[in-house]
DNA sequence: CTTTTTGAACTGACTGGTCAGTGCAAAATT
DNA sequence: AATTTTGCACTGACCAGTCAGTTCAAAAAG
């Protein structure tokens, strides 16, 4: 299971000049960032296995040597691919979330205001999200927990705000937290990779206002 | 080529080759079956290319030249895997639809069985499932058209009843039919996918109604 | 001087696809 | 009825190519 035991810790990577904190710009740094990129449009579009290691220095215009200074491996690189992309987007959904708080918005409107960071995110990052969702529900990955963990993290954002929806009595008490936060994450995600894929052309704002007519129920119940 | 050099085609291998028509349980489609689902399984867990084709023979219990012989190659396994799959689905969509149509129901209970129906497809092919979502955004891949095809066959099912719900005036017609149907399928399928991830003891009731709740507006619209 | 990157050569395991040959049940022939 | 032929379905050893990961001297960057 665990395939990490004999992966050796570099001890210069982590006393070397950028910490993963840091957000200046040191040249380990950018190196990093540019195979990120690389690596995402080519794993979003062929998958992982097919993504060979020699594209990834193409592309991100490095020398093979380089991914291999930088990472322990082709699948420690993905793995921290993850890590930072499902962080920016948790990040993004709770700033979401606070900020129609402290606008006095009710639950409903921070759950709209999430649906729109969704959007927002999917719509700058598409490669990302897609090979998130082509990985989310496979098993006896090498980076499975490491998915899992990050994935819990971002939908206990949606989780709290139904929770606090329930107990403000602005959302139905028999909702299930957890089933109707799959349900809207699922109901962006696909509306959206459907959107980027297929009628790219759109607005954002159309795509955020149909979810928004879903969430309110305005599809069925006329009024 | 062949030893045998011309050969008359003789009437007994008109009966004896499976024609892709025949329901019947000939040699070579028992084995076409097993094949499929040796490759289901393989491919949802590891992504299509870090599952190889000997595995999936050892896995079928048939040896690797089978494979070659029954599909012209590996892509062509799973392109044609993907054509079952998605049929499957589509026509118990439309069962689902016309059996609710049948019995006098609205076109709301129309969408509500479909749902149920997506529900079930997925509870009995969840690996299926699985890889459908996880090649379905992507590009540049040998069966992305073939993809494409089967896909709107299915989501054409939702669309048309959606498009009849606005005619009877049972829904708004403000709806974006294409978003609408995404995200109501994007719904079904993330909700079905974490269930059977994370809480397959749960049950497809549980899952059905909460997603029911979600369609007819029950989870912000107090009532 | 230290850290980081380069770039090309190399290895060893693995993989998709091939092909000559086998087994066998139905059909043809005697 | 006994014998031979046919060709479908299947087999598995084999091949040519690919890829992750290693190595390292030297250069660039700071």
């Amino acid at each position: 299971m665990t395939a990490h035991g004999t992966v050796p810790v570099t001890i210069r990577a982590m006393e070397s000049s950028n910490a993963p904190g840091g957000t200046g710009g040191g040249r380990r740094e950018a190196t990093r960032q540019k195979l990120y990129e690389a690596a995402v449009t080519l794993i979003a579009e062929q998958g992982f296995s097919a993504t060979t290691v020699d594209e990834i220095a193409e592309r991100a215009g490095v020398a093979k040597g380089t991914v291999y200074y930088n990472f322990a491996s082709k699948s420690v690189l993905f793995e921290e691919l993850l890590r930072h992309g499902v962080g920016l987007l948790t990040a993004s959904l709770r700033e979401a979330a606070d900020r129609s708080a402290e606008g006095g918005g009710s639950r409903v409107d921070a759950l709209d205001a999430m649906i729109r960071a969704g959007l927002v995110f999917i719509d700058r990052y598409p490669s990302f999200t897609q090979l998130y969702v082509a990985e989310l529900w496979r098993t006896n990955r090498a980076w499975q927990s490491t998915l899992m963990v990050v994935r819990q993290e971002a939908v206990a954002v949606v989780e709290k705000v139904l929770r606090e929806g329930v107990e403000a009595d602005e959302l139905s008490d028999e909702i299930d937290i957890g089933l109707t936060a799959s349900a809207l994450v699922g109901m962006v995600l696909v509306a959206a990779l459907d959107w980027k894929a297929f009628q790219p052309e759109r607005s954002l704002d159309d795509v955020h206002s149909a979810l928004s007519r879903l969430l309110q129920g305005r599809v069925s119940g006329n009024r």
